[in-house]
DNA sequence: TCTGGGGTCCTAGGACCC
DNA sequence: TCTGGGGTCCTAGGACCC
């Protein structure tokens, strides 16, 4: 017997998020936006119901949201992840067989001889996470992780099911595969979804018979997988341990344009700085920069976009020489008059600290690079006591002009004292 | 005039995900 | 005026090898 997925997704996550430590939100439209308070990324239904999409930019939107009185807010990634870390730890009593899948989400399987009601104990698990952290959840269960994507959207979109469904009867599947779009299957983007319809193919359903081989060449192996999968074979395993980490970005868009290559070194420095803190973390080395700028791909007029790669001369995470080599890269790719809107850094070719690869030609002998980890080390003990960037290089930047400031932050509610909310 | 076959590796660009 | 950020994987094409 196959064994059985369960999708554990969190409701409109941020705005659950939002909404647990401030009452006031719930039954109101509540949207909460992107890094530069651009965009839409997290949505309430009453939100939904507006016909505010995903991903919608605010200024487009911004008379609509003021007359429905939309409350709006920055994303505050420190209380999502925290809360995310809670649920995800709740639902991991569950099994052992779990894989994380994004901060909202999770998969779970189990041997399809355990649950003899698959339905119930989703229930419980739903109820828990509930009771525990005040976040809704919806459960969807099947025996391919495609499917049980698709259990999923059924179960948020028809709350009389209690937000558990079950796809596991093949000839019950059909049906419902019947009522979801081709382009809302996991794995069909908007691209896919355009090749599909001129083929005459516009439900999950379609898709499940199209033939291998022209799936194949048409959807690449990865479509073919997802063909296979809405069939109830499983060809996406659960991944329990996180594979390796292939690069660390840092990038943002500045909120007006950029010209000056003084403000962009400063940014990417920044960038860099943070990069480096990511890399140290997770005891890493990178053997590889790569620095990128670019203009506004919505604005008319001249665009110019760019990147280049460097190769370190021997693996690191010493942000000083990382930031010296990214201006370097920086310089060579800067093209002045232009508007620049975004610019970012990659690490990349990232090795365990563990397997430090000693060269034979060191880029300067007279650097002793023990005596680098150990200012890092210090460097980061400093700004994780006092606060971020109490130790800086001075590079990336004292007055940061460039730098977009979020303007409807809601409080650290669980990961600082001073943001501890207080019941009175 | 006529110019092989088989293989690896790297990169850029595209597509997808949340 | 104002449009996110951080990831992964796949493919095609070029460079290179013998």
């Amino acid at each position: 017997m196959a064994p059985l997925f369960f999708l554990a997704d969190c409701n409109n996550f941020y705005v659950s998020c939002e909404r647990v430590f401030n009452p006031s939100l719930e039954g109101r439209p509540v949207v909460v936006l992107s890094n530069n308070d651009g965009c839409v990324v997290a949505r309430s239904e009453e939100v939904k119901a507006l016909g505010i999409p995903m991903g919608a930019p605010v200024f487009k939107y911004r008379s609509l949201l003021k007359r429905h009185r939309v409350r709006i807010f920055s994303s505050n990634y420190t209380l999502y992840g925290d809360m995310s870390r809670r649920v995800m730890s709740i639902l991991s009593r569950f099994t052992p067989d779990m894989e994380i899948y994004s901060i909202d989400e999770a998969f779970l399987s189990f041997p399809a001889s355990v649950p003899s009601a698959p339905e119930t104990l989703a229930k419980k698990m739903r109820e828990t996470v509930w009771q525990w952290t005040g976040i809704p959840v919806s459960i969807g269960i099947a025996p391919t992780k495609t499917l049980a994507k698709a259990a999923n959207r059924i179960a948020k979109s028809e709350p009389e099911h209690g937000g558990v469904f079950a796809l596991i009867d093949p000839a019950g599947t059909d049906a419902w595969l019947e009522r979801i779009r081709a382009g809302d299957v996991w794995g069909i983007g908007r691209r896919r979804e355009a090749l599909l319809k001129r083929h005459g193919i516009y439900t999950a359903r379609q898709l499940k018979t199209v033939q291998d081989d022209w799936a194949r060449r048409r959807l690449s192996i990865t479509g073919l997988r997802t063909v296979w999968e809405l069939r109830g074979v499983s060809c996406i395993p659960l991944e329990e341990a996180p594979p390796p980490r292939k690069g660390i970005i840092s990038s943002r868009t500045f909120d007006r344009c950029v010209e000056r290559l003084e403000a962009l070194e400063e940014a990417v420095a920044l960038y860099v700085t943070r990069a480096a803190e990511k890399l140290r973390q997770h005891h890493l080395l990178a053997a590889c920069l790569q620095v990128f700028l670019a203009t506004s791909p919505y604005r008319d007029g001249p665009r110019y976009v760019n990147s280049l790669t460097i190769p370190l001369p021997a693996p690191t995470a010493y942000t000083p020489f990382l930031v010296t080599s990214a201006r370097r890269g920086l310089r060579e790719i800067f093209r002045s008059g232009y508007p620049y809107k975004k610019a970012g850094v990659a690490l990349l070719e990232l090795t365990s600290e563990r397997m430090r690869q000693v060269s034979l030609f060191p880029p300067d002998s007279r650097r002793d690079p023990a005596r680098d980890d150990r200012l890092m080390k210090a460097m980061d003990a400093v700004n994780v006591r006092y606060g971020r960037d109490t130790l800086r290089v001075a590079s990336s930047g004292i007055t940061r002009p460039w730098r977009s400031h979020p303007s409807r932050l809601s409080p650290r509610y669980t990961t600082r004292w001073r943001d501890l909310p207080v019941v009175v």
